[in-house]
RNA sequence: GCGCCCGUAGCUCAGCUGGAUAGAGCAACGGCCUUCUAAGCCGUUGGUCGCAGGUUCGAGUCCUGCCGGGCGCGCCA
């Protein structure tokens, strides 16, 4: 609908130009795309264009006067009633009763593909998120970046984007070491062995699984007396041990760990974690409806060579150099705050190298745009992936890097207190259990990213009103109940082709529905471009509301069969609204309530 | 100390690439069920858009400086 106000200020203007009203040098370079936007008042119309604005000084004239000659120069449209000029320069567009009625058949005609467009045709898009490390199960926190991603995702498809949705699994590195001696040392304590673990450990329950399976199906087959294990550590840090390094202790216990499990069979342990965490993610994320097309494993990205050709290629391009026997990228010539280790002193790699690598294969693989969702504690990571990038002599500006803020957790008015170390942390299939999964994944997207967000248990369990999901779903389900009722009395519920009797919509619970039903694709594709998943869920309650007020105003099924029809046909369209709109942020619309 | 994000009604938040009189929900108060689900609807109250300058036809929106809150500043990932 707002294509089609656009399109004929666009004719307009290149009209103008052509018959020299306007200057055709001023604008060789390209006419902009004209600003079309919806009126908030109604004495405004439905349509406004700043245009005449935007333009009068380059036009050399004055506001109000360009703005006649392009309504002069309008080409007449049946959609388009009247024509006003308003205020400094507006000019306001009232649209005819047809170009709503019309848009109505055409959301019942396209049914589910009301709302997608094509804008993004022919252009491949990434979307990493999650990527949280296999060290245990998602918690609370991962979940918002899941939604959000997912939604970010499926908005793009929906407007024509070829997506990729990936998710780059950490299975190389320290903290998969960690899980690794946590997992053997508590299954050494399944065998019988004492020893104390280690406080820098990972010591949720998840862990004692693991251990548990590996002690029931392999016996004693990795054990190793504790004395061994303990054997020359530095000093936990524990109380009573002042001089205490946990980091230190831990690194000495993983030393112990793979030489005295020799590489078979450490790998294996390393492997039976990584594994049943990594599918433990997978099917959470999947019950979420967060699916993936590809799981990127970090440690290929070094067995394919990919890492050594990244740091080859920022050697050969002069931006590394050795100092205290660490190779360093010299990040800081390209806008980050200081340069980066990219080989530590002890020949490994560093994750930062890792992530070079993968976001160089990014770019490799050919996508349009690369879409990274992170937690917003990783924001200092941006200009150095970043700089990275520009080193390589690739184009920084094809990434985008969505910083997604924490999610507080409130319940009976208080925050929930959450620590990841102690394993005290509410996990994402704790969350979807306690609220259910339409309600999270609504309250998830429902803010925008950047903006911290206070997660209220009691309102997303709530059965009410005040909460937004079950409003909008309710919505849907009422519209369901009067098609069953009008089933249940023997009135025809299939409509009528295409427009006949909207006409005799006049009531302003229905012209407000019939104007917010259009604005539907426009919120998409904003949404899409702008990763706004908030768009969606604002508008979705506002088209509820609408439908709730006309409910509570209007009986649908009257005796008048064309104005029955008429209403059937409305709320028809709503329902399919509804659906797609549930649809994209993964909510249920169900049928009854 | 430096960097990024945020600051809009008592609370939680919208405000579309600067646009016309700043909106919604909750809370508070007052109404509406012999009619398609009251899991709903209607009405009232509520604002120095953190503060101070600047840019222009026009600023909640852009720039600068303060104030307040969050996060980050590892040869961790």
């Amino acid at each position: 609908m707002k294509q089609q106000i656009q399109g004929l200020v666009r004719a307009a203007l290149e009209q103008l130009i052509a018959q020299a009203v306007l200057d055709p040098a001023t604008f060789s370079d390209g006419l902009p795309e004209p600003q079309v936007e919806r009126t908030r008042d109604d004495s405004h119309g439905d349509f406004a264009t700043n245009t005449a604005m935007v333009l009068a000084k380059r036009a050399r004239t004055k506001p109000r006067e360009l703005a006649e000659r392009i309504v002069a120069a309008l080409p007449t449209s049946a959609f388009v009633e009247r024509v006003e000029i308003a205020g400094p320069g507006f000019i306001n567009f009232h649209l005819a009763a047809d170009a709503f009625h019309a848009q109505v058949a055409e959301i019942i005609a396209q049914g589910p593909a009301f709302g997608r467009a094509r804008i993004g045709t022919g252009q491949r898009v990434q979307v990493e998120f999650v990527s949280a490390n296999p060290t245990g199960p998602l918690h609370v926190g991962h979940g918002r970046g899941a939604a959000y991603g997912a939604v970010v995702a499926d908005l793009l498809e929906a407007v024509g984007f070829d997506v990729h949705r990936e998710y780059y699994v950490n299975d190389a590195g320290r903290q998969m070491d960690i899980l690794c001696a946590s997992v053997w040392l508590r299954y050494l304590e399944l065998c019988g062995e004492a020893l104390r673990f280690p406080s820098n450990g990972y010591k949720g329950d998840y862990v004692w699984d693991i251990a548990a399976s590996l002690h029931r199906e392999h016996g004693d087959a990795y054990r190793v007396t504790a004395d061994a294990v303990m054997a020359g550590l530095p000093v936990d840090e524990i109380e009573g041990e002042p001089n205490g390094d946990k980091e230190a202790h831990i690194d000495g216990l993983i030393a112990n760990a793979k030489r005295l499990l020799g590489d078979n069979r450490y790998r294996f342990v390393f492997e039976l974690g990584l594994n049943t965490i990594l599918d433990d993610i997978r099917q959470d994320l999947g019950e979420f409806g967060a699916h993936y097309q590809e799981w990127y494993s970090e440690r290929t990205l070094t067995e394919s060579g990919a890492v050594n050709r990244a740091l080859e290629r920022l050697r050969e391009a002069g931006h590394v150099y050795e100092q205290a026997g660490a190779l360093w990228f010299r990040s800081s010539a390209f806008g980050d705050e200081k340069d980066r280790v990219l080989v530590r002193e002890n020949g490994q790699t560093t994750y930062f190298a890792s992530d070079i690598a993968y976001h160089m294969d990014k770019l490799e693989r050919g996508f349009a745009r690369v879409i990274d969702v992170w937690g917003a504690d990783h924001h200092g990571y941006v200009p150095r992936v970043k700089a990275a990038l520009t080193a390589l002599g690739d184009e920084a500006e094809r990434l985008d890097v969505l910083l997604v803020q924490f999610a507080v957790l409130y319940r009976s008015g208080e925050k929930v207190q959450m620590s990841t170390r102690s394993g005290e942390f509410v996990t994402l299939r704790q969350l979807r259990k306690e609220v259910g999964r339409d309600a999270a994944r609504f309250f998830y997207v429902m803010r925008r990213c950047e903006q911290h967000m206070d997660f209220d248990l009691d309102l997303a369990k709530s059965q009410s009103a005040d909460n937004p999901v079950y409003y909008c779903q309710y919505a849907h389900a009422r519209v369901e109940s009067v098609l069953r009722q009008a089933a249940d009395k023997g009135i025809l519920v299939e409509p009528s082709p295409g427009t006949t009797h909207l006409d005799r919509l006049g009531e302003s619970h229905e012209l407000a529905l019939l104007k917010t039903l259009p604005r539907y694709p426009e919120v998409v594709e904003a949404a899409a471009l702008g990763h706004e998943p908030h768009l969606l869920t604002t508008y979705l309650r506002e088209l509820a509301n609408a439908f709730h007020t006309y409910y509570n105003a209007h009986q649908f099924l009257v005796d008048d069969d064309a104005l029955r029809d008429a209403r059937i046909k409305l709320i028809l369209a709503v329902r399919q609204v509804l659906r797609n709109g549930l649809g994209l942020i993964g909510v249920s619309a169900p049928e009854q309530m």
